[in-house]
RNA sequence: GGGCGAUUAACUCAGUUGGUCAGAGUGCUUCCCUUACAAGGAAGAAGUCGGGGGUUCAAAUCCCUCAUCGCCCA
């Protein structure tokens, strides 16, 4: 077999992912098996607008390691892809396209027109980031790929709000929301940022009512609100303002009068221990005049600009009126001062532009009552949040939860299927209400559609359930809900996770309450940070390009990469060398399999993996014996969504077990001249391990472990039943752990040490052939030493090796020790010894060091009362070894000094 | 303002329930192009486990406190 001695991704991932394609690997057979339990996965939906970045590459696999492996335990496996429509982003980004290409804005096109570019946009752009999960080499299954806005998921979308209608849970009204100018909709508190800014807080005089010359001073962070003031508001307990309570100021520049009242929320230390009421852009303030009856005025319009009850400031924007309302003031002498302050600011999380709360007509469901049953969930163990913490953040969330704001002034988006009469009396529907047909209430002749949309959230919280057919009680929602795995990024444990709970339990109702909860397990990864520690963003331009990862390293290199890194939801700083250690290590993998697949032909298929018959020797056991270690800690690993366990484990397997040793000691055995019977074990034996560690490692470095597999059986002369993503995970048959083995190999590993330190410290070449002594006192270590001297002189490069119970040193030896095995390496005359001595030396202080800690604890009374007998006897085993090793150490310093 | 996480070798990180826990990878030093792999092999140096206090026979691990950095929420 031809290999390239270096492995080459490029060659094989595309070929190998459209094979598994072709193969249908990844689609679910039409029917279960009977009794296969179903093992689902959800895509978060990226955006369609989006492209791959580090934390979806992160989430992908993590995602894919689980299905992968899920799907080899022979689960009926699903990994169900999609995208989400991101009604603003999207909107957002053909918008700008549509300016910069053809200088028209979307009003210019109207609704229907601007709505038809928007899915042209669509159906051009909207795969690539599916595109590039598939480079990723997710193993989604692509023939149920959904979007939020296709016509199964419009329909179930349309259902739930129109059932939370119907129940009521759903409502429109006026209320304060958080308003965005730029893009001019309404958005949820969950699309705000919050950031530290310099500001000021100014100080203005406002007259009383009839009291010519007396002033009441407020302060306040934005002064351009003033002219929609309604009130003054003081703490009821203010001894310096009780005597105002129930008196008027006069508003400047407008002249109107507003009460000052007492409210117990007013901060006393805050300001000058008064405040402006604006309930109309102000939440507090709005709570607040709710409380006293003020009216609500208007004063900033949907497009920042001031309105025509903001008097002389009309027309100017937020901006500009707060310049003028402080200057007007200041003119007037009515500025009594100004301080520089930080205060957070509320921001738009898509425009980054500030927040104008601002009193509006929006649609809302109530959330409460939804609530309930999603703390439920996790109180009765059908939900739990890994790493566990985050179900603090989770059930904080759901037991303070507010009423959702879910209309959106945008076009693209599910329109909210709400149709008025000329009265403007709503009526609901499932199918489209026709302008002029009859109103199913009043009769009366319809004559609008709400114009608003839905909030993107309100059709993702549906996403578990709509992609298998709900509301239709298809057979695909029978067999795939509810799910069992959901991974996803903290910062959506609100916008999505808790809403996707709260909707399974209302809307499934095909289903007994109990089982409704979307998914078992809710995985929050990682966040992936530059090398400085800082988020990796877009907007920042410190990310790094998984695509780019790939074409460099490879999608194996990426993803076993990313696995070492991160340890359960750690956060992990990422720059682009650490793939290197991916690359390395694939190509570790390759190396040894083509070394393997070179020296194999037919003959060695025929027992086809098993091991019964063959003349198994030392090394073959000690390796079986560490596949079945590494087998089930993988498993265990991989249950538990311990990825980085599971990655590192076989990581060292394979690496130090098989490549470092087992490969080096069977190397003679596959020599023309080995005896048959021993060259059939370590064939056997070898392609057993290949097998199976290449199964183990697919979940996390699936393309390479395919290509493996494949040529695997190609030498073999064997037929392949399935591609390895749909074989069957490794079950240890005919494997056990060997305790023997292990110990005697790591007996021959200790010696094969301390020969080559030798070696290293004397700078004696590697090549050169010595005669080294090994005394051993203990019967069965001479015995053992004695079977493996074949091995040792192999490894050790020596020229004859002998094993005796008790022996002089050689002349010109030098010697090392190894527990109770003394290593004698005899050189020529003059070598210099000064490395050996000084390194033997520091052994000798680091044993006396230890022994000296160990005795002492041994001594201490309190130790030999409290500790566990058991610790006590290996404590005092541990002390005898070191004794023994310090004993030898210093006899053979003493003779290497002499 | 509330909550959470991090701080272990030069760097990036592991270290279940306190006792073989002081580790890995990278980097560094020395030697080796030995036909699986120089993207490799062998050997080696390197850390008062952020500071301080406490609990305990025993603390990287548990408790308190301080410091620094970061994240989430308001």
């Amino acid at each position: 077999m031809e290999l390239d001695s270096r492995y080459d991704p490029k060659l094989f991932e595309a070929a190998t992912y459209q094979a598994w394609l072709d193969a249908g690997c990844f689609t679910p057979a039409k029917e279960p098996r009977p009794g296969q339990k179903p093992f689902v996965i959800m895509i978060p939906p990226p955006n369609v607008t989006g492209v791959l970045h580090m934390g979806h590459a992160l989430n992908g696999t993590l995602q894919d390691i689980v299905i992968r492996f899920r799907r080899m335990q022979g689960y009926d496996a699903l990994w169900l892809p999609g995208t989400d429509h991101a009604g603003i982003a999207t909107q957002a980004v053909v918008e700008k396209k549509l300016f910069a290409e053809r200088g028209l804005t979307r009003n210019d096109l109207g609704r229907d027109a601007f709505l038809k570019e928007v899915w042209d946009w669509k159906e051009k752009h909207g795969n690539l980031i599916l595109e590039q999960y598939r480079r990723l080499g997710a193993s989604c299954d692509w023939s149920r790929t959904k979007f939020t806005m296709d016509e199964d998921l419009s329909r179930a979308v349309r259902e739930a709000f129109l059932r939370l209608w119907e129940k009521g849970l759903v409502y429109r009204g006026a209320r304060l929301v958080h308003w965005d100018c730029v893009l001019e909709t309404a958005i949820s508190d969950d699309e705000i940022e919050y950031e530290e800014r310099k500001g000021k807080l100014w100080y203005l005089r406002y007259p009383l009512e009839g009291r010519p010359g007396e002033f009441l001073t407020v302060a306040t962070t934005r002064p351009e609100t003033m002219l929609g003031d309604t009130g003054v508001a003081v703490h009821p307990e203010d001894e310096r303002y009780r005597h105002l309570v129930g008196s008027r100021v006069l508003l400047p520049f407008l002249d109107r009068p507003i009460p000052i009242v007492a409210d117990t929320t007013v901060d006393p230390s805050y300001g000058t221990g008064a405040v402006k009421l604006t309930p109309g852009h102000d939440p507090a303030d709005y709570e607040r005049g709710k409380r006293h009856n003020l009216p609500i005025l208007i004063v900033i319009e949907k497009d920042g600009r001031m309105a025509p009850n903001a008097g002389p400031f009309a027309g100017l924007s937020r901006e500009k009126a707060r310049d003028a309302v402080v200057k007007g003031m200041d003119e007037l002498g009515l500025l009594d001062k100004v301080e520089d302050i930080k205060h957070s600011v509320a921001l738009s999380d898509r425009s980054k532009s500030v927040i104008e709360p601002l009193v509006s007509e929006q649609w809302f469901v109530a959330m409460k009552e939804l609530a309930g049953p999603a703390i439920r969930a996790v109180d009765n163990g059908s939900l739990s949040l890994r790493p566990e913490r985050w179900t603090k953040v989770y059930l904080d969330w759901l037991h303070n939860v507010q009423d959702w704001c879910i209309s959106r002034q945008l076009w693209w988006g599910h329109r909210i299927p709400i149709w008025y009469d000329e009265d403007g009396v709503p009526a609901g529907s499932r199918q489209d209400l026709e302008i002029g047909a009859p109103h199913p209430v009043t009769g009366k002749p319809i004559v609008r559609q709400d114009p608003d949309v839905l909030d993107t959230w309100a059709s993702s919280w549906l996403w578990p359930f709509a992609t298998l057919g709900w509301p239709d009680d298809t057979a695909d929602l029978k067999r795939f809900y509810p799910t069992q795995f959901l991974s996803t990024a903290r910062e959506i444990i609100y916008l999505w996770v808790a809403r996707m709970i709260m909707a399974g339990y209302e809307f499934v109702d095909t289903i007994p309450l109990e089982e409704r909860c979307a998914f078992s397990v809710c995985y929050v990864h990682a966040t992936v940070l530059d090398g400085k520690g800082k988020r990796m963003s877009k907007s920042a331009g410190n990310g790094i390009d998984p695509i780019d990862m790939i074409e460099q390293y490879g999608a194996d290199a990426v993803r076993h990469s990313l696995m070492m890194l991160t340890r359960e939801g750690q956060d992990v700083r990422l720059s682009e060398n650490r793939f290197e250690e991916g690359r390395r290590f694939t190509n570790k993998i390759w190396n040894a399999a083509r070394f393997v697949l070179q020296r194999m032909g037919p003959a060695d298929g025929q027992r086809k993996f098993a091991l019964d018959g063959l003349e198994l020797e030392l090394e073959d056991r000690w390796i079986l014996s560490r596949l079945e270690t590494v087998r089930v800690e993988a498993t265990e690993a991989l249950e538990a969504y311990r990825f980085n366990d599971a990655a590192t484990g076989l990581y060292r397997f394979v690496w130090n077990d098989f490549c470092d040793w087992y490969l080096e000691l069977v190397k003679g055995r596959l020599d023309e001249s080995a005896p048959a019977a021993s060259s059939a074990a370590a064939r056997g034996t070898l392609a057993r391990v290949l097998r199976d560690s290449l199964a183990l490692l697919h979940p996390v470095i699936p393309f390479l472990s395919e290509v493996l597999f494949d040529k695997l059986h190609g030498v073999l002369g064997l037929r392949r039943e399935a591609f390895l993503a749909a074989s069957p995970w490794p079950t240890g048959e005919g494997l056990k752990r060997d305790a023997a083995a292990e110990l005697e190999i790591g007996l021959l590993q200790d010696v094969v040490r301390a020969l080559r330190n030798l070696r290293a410290l004397t700078q004696v070449s590697d090549r050169a052939p010595l005669d080294a002594l090994l005394v051993a006192p203990g019967e069965a270590e001479r015995r053992v030493l004695r079977e493996l001297s074949p091995r040792l002189v192999e490894l050790g490069r020596l020229a004859s090796l002998r094993v005796e119970a008790s022996a002089a040193r050689p002349p010109h030896s030098a010697a090392e020790v190894s527990g109770s095995v003394e290593v004698f390496l005899v050189l020529e005359a003059g070598t210099d010894t000064a490395k050996l001595l000084e390194t033997l030396d520091r052994r000798a202080q680091k044993a006396r060091a230890a022994l000296a800690a160990i005795e002492g604890k041994l001594k201490n009374p309190g130790f030999r009362s409290n500790a566990d007998p058991e610790l006590i006897a290996a404590e005092e085993a541990r002390a005898e070894e070191h004794r023994v090793e310090l004993a030898l150490l210093e006899r053979n310093l003493a003779g290497l000094h002499g």
